[in-house]
RNA sequence: GGCGCCAUCGUCUAUCGGUUAGGACAUCGCCCUUUCAAGGCGGAAAGACGGGUUCGAUUCCCGUUGGCGCUACCA
């Protein structure tokens, strides 16, 4: 049989590096057996998928130099790939388990689940639905619907006997039925939710291996339930760990930059950070580190994936990708790159535009335009501190101005001027002296070229990165 | 609270019962060198703890501890 892997990200926010990882890893399993990759869009999420964040996922796996052989993008025989075109699918496949009594309308309220999950937990049960409307007759069920109340559909689990999920790292994982929850299946909305989609189109896709992150592991059960009901083989899982910030925490961008955009405009190469994460499923015992996609592919082995959680080590990507910046690059391919990072001819424009009016020799330039090829500044808590705002004040706006700079839909100096004149408001300050310390957090000094322009030219994910910096300074000087 | 996963140098890891526990990053020292890097050489650095099983456990089993995940009409 061929292996078919996908990897399912969930259009929800900025691309991930644990999305990177996962995808990877199923591009290495599948292409090392001759076999296929797709790409699929988990958009169930009415609420928090986008659009845009579509976009960003398959540009960020474009960039690091992945492709995929079937996705929404372009097409191929399973389609459609965006769960949000597939709605009439699992309607159909909701009916089925609906009229084979292997899953049930629920009706109960948010209220009343929330008051039987507090009780759950204070006489140390287990979480699970208590199954009230399994109790309904199928005349109520109707009296119910008919009346329009608002009901969701829940995979009905059995209450006795062990369940065994195979893991290909892990062995045989046991749970109790028991204490696997009724998983609400369909929506209100009438959308599914992740169990019941994923389990569709991994069948509908001819999906052989699912390689997911380890945060699936308590949910297979019921994703094996689902494969049983319907009579369908199920694939075999390997649950992947969770990346880690240094304190072993699951990688998290409060701590650290999550995003692939942020290695990307903090100059790391596509293949070099590729490369750092496919070391740390496959670490390479002998030979060199360096290793194209190629090699990793050919020397991939799912048996000997690493399933404890890896720090991601930043100091071994600056030393890898310092490597294929000065080794596999020559000097003509260095500057190519460098090119292409930083001084693209229109964003060339843009700068000159900005540094013309402020110079009067060339040799200005330097000093003026550095900050915009940088990456972290050094600044100092004096420097944050010269203007009109006392310490509590800077954090405030700093602080205020982080959550916002993730909110805005466009990252652009139209919207950053019009986020900072929000911020004013709100904090009751003039736009002028908000705005001298974010000079200094963003551009490294207080007189410098126009901060919203040069927010959007150095991009969300190295704002979000100096905005945070700056509010370590302060931090530390206190 | 419940359930589950994980556990070797600071970090990523090798070891699939018998090794002086190996490599890489970081770190320290030396060399090279007009500076700084890079590079070369060398050093320091690990089996969480307690029980078993075994002639012998880092390796297998159990417990403890710790870390992590899940516990949503999010994925």
């Amino acid at each position: 049989m061929k292996v078919r892997t996908r990897v399912a990200p969930s259009p929800t926010g900025d691309p991930h590096v644990g999305t990177a990882y996962v995808a990877l890893i199923n591009y290495c399993l599948a292409r090392k057996h001759g076999g296929e990759f797709i790409l699929r869009i988990e958009d169930t999420d009415r609420a928090r998928s986008t659009p845009a964040s579509e976009i960003a996922i398959l540009d960020s796996l474009h960039w690091l130099g992945l492709s995929w052989d079937e996705g929404p993008d372009i097409g191929g025989p399973h389609g459609p790939y965006r769960q949000s075109e597939r709605s009439a699918i699992y309607q159909e496949y909701m009916q089925r388990l609906l009229s084979e009594g292997h899953a049930f309308k629920c009706f109960c309220t948010q209220e009343r689940l929330e008051e039987m999950r507090i009780a759950q937990r204070a006489a140390h049960q287990p979480s699970r639905y208590d199954g009230v409307c399994l109790t309904y007759s199928p005349e109520e069920v109707a009296r119910r619907e008919a009346a329009g109340e608002p009901y969701v559909v829940r995979l009905k689990v059995p209450n006795e006997g062990i369940c065994v999920v195979e893991d290909s790292r892990r062995g045989p994982i046991e749970f109790e039925w028991k204490a696997v929850d009724m998983q609400v299946l369909m929506k209100s909305d009438g959308l599914p939710t992740y169990h019941l989609a994923n389990v569709v189109d991994d069948h509908l896709m001819e999906i052989t291996h699912v390689v997911r992150g380890e945060e699936w592991v308590s949910s297979a059960p019921k994703h094996l339930l689902l494969y049983r009901y319907f009579g369908w083989e199920p694939p075999k899982f390997t649950h992947l760990p969770l990346l880690r910030n240094p304190d072993k925490s699951k990688l998290s961008k409060r701590k650290n930059p999550t995003g692939i955009l942020f290695y990307r405009r903090m100059g790391y190469l596509p293949e070099a950070l590729l490369n750092f994460l496919g070391l740390l499923a496959n670490s390479a015992t002998e030979g060199d580190e360096v290793m194209s996609l190629q090699e990793m592919t050919a020397r991939f082995d799912l048996e000997h994936v690493s399933v404890g959680g890896p720090v991601f080590d930043v100091s071994k990507l600056d030393w890898l990708n310092g490597r294929y910046l000065r080794e596999v690059l020559d000097l003509r391919g260095f500057m190519e790159r460098a090119g292409s990072w930083g001084f693209a001819p229109d964003r060339l424009e843009r700068i000159a535009s900005l540094a013309q009016p402020r110079v009067e020799r060339l040799s200005d330039l330097g000093p003026l335009v550095a900050f915009l090829f940088s990456g972290r500044l050094a600044i100092s808590a004096e420097a944050l501190r010269s203007g009109k705002l006392d310490d509590a004040a800077l954090r405030e706006a700093l602080t205020f101005a982080l959550r916002e700079v993730d909110t805005l839909p466009e990252f652009t100096a139209v919207a950053l001027d019009t986020m900072f004149k929000g911020i004013a408001e709100e904090t009751g300050r003039k736009v002028r002296d908000l705005a001298r310390p974010f000079y200094v957090a963003i551009t490294g000094s207080p007189t410098s070229l126009p901060l919203y322009d040069s927010m959007e030219l150095l991009g969300r994910d190295l704002v979000r990165e100096r905005l945070r910096g700056a509010l370590d300074v302060l931090e530390k000087a206190s």
